[in-house]
RNA sequence: GGACCUGUGGUGCAGUUUGGAGUGCACGCCGGCCUGUCAAGCCGGAGGUCGCGGGUUCAAAUCCCGUCAGGUCCGCCA
């Protein structure tokens, strides 16, 4: 990472060290130095010489001991010496400091240590829950280090192109109302106000949408956000968006400054700017890759195969949607793996996967499958002209309806193609015409896509009442190499078109005012048209890192359940305190 | 709510298929030796509720049932 010049002092010089560890070179040759850090490990050779690996956040540097030194492994230590040239031979090309070390050390110890529970060393692989239960030791470690610093440098990063874009900087409340709509949330019950309770924000949406009525015209926040969902690999209870909202502008005005943000964060987290963040509708992206976050790093496209079994005789493909990808010498898959994308598939909800091996026989090539002697000659030569699959290839073929047949090949692309987080390029995405609804509710009311503030198509008004599935949205995602960075919209901001919204989903007027009253009540007053977006900043540095989990570029994580191992959260309240909160818990139905 | 995988000295593993004494490996730890190592080397040593509970059996780390914890995924995440 290329970080300022001014964001790290060179030199590091407190009142207790003149110098870093992990910066010491041949410049420094013939300095008398004190550098402090933990000891990373101790070799002694008899009585009179002892090396000392001594480490702090900038790297390791040898200390050499003219005796035998009482020190342990990850003990505090002031070491003093004067910093020398290696000895011929002894040079190691594996450290970045291999070239010096510190002679004729005096070592003071600042604080004795127990052994660590595991090695500060990124060569071992260690449990979770230890790792959590003593993250500080964990966070030691060169690659935790270099996580958390480089998450600082993609907010230093972010920050920058807020404030250039004339962003400003407001912070908005972590103790909201509840609202009965979404994501879970967390509730904060009140001391003062007993049986009555804040919540936590799952975003500050509405916070932000009331900062444009009034009149901040360009807001941004770091911004926490808790969710009580389950937890996944890039999902924790509370995450940190970078949330920006602007008024008089339209989507590409939004589109615009946010890929000035991310870009300029790849920029400062990788050293290299990516070009241009390419377009495609929702329509596009779940035609093509089954997905609405496609992962742009390799092809594997859907092919449509609706027009080579449109008079099918086998009915298993006599479907409303027929699709097929290609796995790139996938023919060598063994029969038990394709049971197991079978499986796969229908674990997502298809009724079957269809599967050819392509051959290659004299007279071209031909398929092989179970399935095969169900199709006619014109269908297996469509097939693999639609396909272009060639000879080793392999062709997954799902017919269904439209929807879940893309999204099935979808997971299986991903599945066979996908590359790990760690690899190359960065191809961000704009995802765009997302679906205003998406399915309906147990009354039949299409149930909102994004939330019920989000404007609707400008061709798609004349839909609303008629055929609400089919109004886009002015709703649009970022994706990173397959990962969901963050969403926005263009909000509504006129009192008919949320009334029409409002009626579509069936939510009635008395409802809209008890549940959105006040944002409702603040746009009486002059709402101007305004548009947003946030960008998951857990997610982003993930990516970058080249980390599968969120987990890692976060300082205390939680496990799956919710648990901290470190603090042993969350934890029973004590009676005095449920009793302060007007709280009783129910009997344990076990 | 569901599926799959995992649980064995401080750490990482093997052992579980086919039941037979807590057996083994690497790292770490403790003690000793060692004047140029750098994942030091050599010698010695300590350290275990095989996640927990129950069952089968003469005998269970191993088989069965249940349960807890962790991970990945589905649901969920307006």
């Amino acid at each position: 990472m290329t970080a300022p010049e001014s964001s790290r002092p060179p030199s590091g010089a407190t009142a207790l060290r003149t110098h870093l560890c992990g910066t010491l070179g041949p410049d420094d040759v013939g300095a008398r130095v004190t550098v402090c850090g933990w000891v990373a490990k101790r070799r002694e050779h008899g009585e009179h010489l002892a090396f000392l690996d001594l480490r702090d956040h900038t790297g390791v540097v040898q200390c050499v001991v003219p005796g035998t030194v009482d020190v342990r492994s990850e003990y505090v230590l002031a070491v003093t010496g004067e910093v020398r040239r290696r000895p011929e031979g002894t040079v190691n090309p594996d450290l970045p400091t291999g070239d010096v070390e510190l002679g004729d050390c005096a070592v003071e110890v600042l604080n004795p240590a127990e052994p660590p529970p595991f090695v500060v060393d990124d060569r071992v692989e260690v449990d979770e829950v230890v790792r959590l239960r003593h993250r500080y030791v964990d966070l030691r470690r060169p690659r935790m280090q270099a996580n958390l610093r480089l998450r600082a440098g993609v907010n230093r990063a972010l920050r920058a192109a807020m404030d250039r874009q004339g962003f400003v900087e407001v912070e908005t409340p972590l103790l909201w109302a509840p609202t009965p709509e979404g994501a879970r949330e967390f509730t904060v019950p009140s001391r003062l106000h007993p049986g009555a309770a804040y919540v936590l924000p799952q975003s500050p949406q509405l916070a932000k949408q009331l900062l444009m009525v009034a009149g901040l015209d360009r807001y941004y926040q770091f911004a926490r956000c808790l969710r009580d969902e389950d937890l996944r690999a890039d999902r924790q209870f509370e995450f940190t968006q970078l949330d920006l909202e602007a008024s008089f502008v339209d989507q590409d005005d939004v589109l615009a400054v946010v890929a000035e943000a991310v870009l300029d964060a790849a920029e400062a987290a990788t050293g290299e700017r990516p070009g241009p963040v390419p377009r495609l509708t929702w329509a596009e992206a779940l035609d093509r890759y089954g997905t609405d976050k496609p992962d742009l790093r390799f092809g594997m496209e859907l092919c449509e195969l609706g027009a080579v079994f449109a008079r099918t005789g086998f009915r298993a493909f006599a479907a409303p949607c027929v699709k097929g990808i290609v796995v790139g010498e996938g023919a060598s898959l063994t029969r038990s793996r394709l049971d197991v994308l079978t499986e796969r598939a229908q674990a997502l909800g298809a009724k079957g996967l269809a599967w050819f091996r392509v051959t290659g026989g004299e007279g071209g090539p031909g398929l092989e499958s179970p399935v095969a002697k169900f199709l006619s000659d014109e269908e297996q030569t469509g097939l693999l002209q639609a396909t272009g699959a060639g000879p080793g290839d392999l062709v997954l073929v799902v017919a269904d309806e439209h929807r879940l047949a893309c999204t099935v090949l979808g997971a299986l692309r991903t599945e066979l193609g996908g590359r790990p987080v760690s690899e190359g390029p960065y191809r961000f995405l704009w995802v765009v015409d997302f679906p205003l609804f998406d399915g309906v509710d147990d009354q039949g009311h299409p149930v909102a896509a994004h939330h019920p503030f989000t404007m609707p198509h400008p061709d798609d008004l004349d839909l609303l009442e008629s055929d609400p599935a089919a109004v886009r949205s002015r709703a649009y995602d970022l994706v990173l190499n397959g990962w969901e960075l963050g969403s926005g919209s263009v909000r509504v901001h006129r009192a008919d078109i949320q009334r029409r919204i409002f009626t579509a989903l069936g939510i009635a007027e008395d409802e809209a005012a008890s549940r959105f009253g006040f944002l409702l009540g603040a746009f009486r007053y002059g709402a101007p048209p305004h548009a947003g977006f946030a960008v998951g900043i857990d997610r982003l540095v993930a990516i970058f890192a080249g980390e599968d989990s969120i987990r890692e570029v976060i300082a205390f994580p939680k496990t799956q359940s919710g648990w901290d191992p470190m603090t042993d959260a969350p934890k029973p309240l004590a009676p005095g305190a449920l009793a302060d909160l007007g709280l009783k818990p129910l009997p344990r139905r076990d």
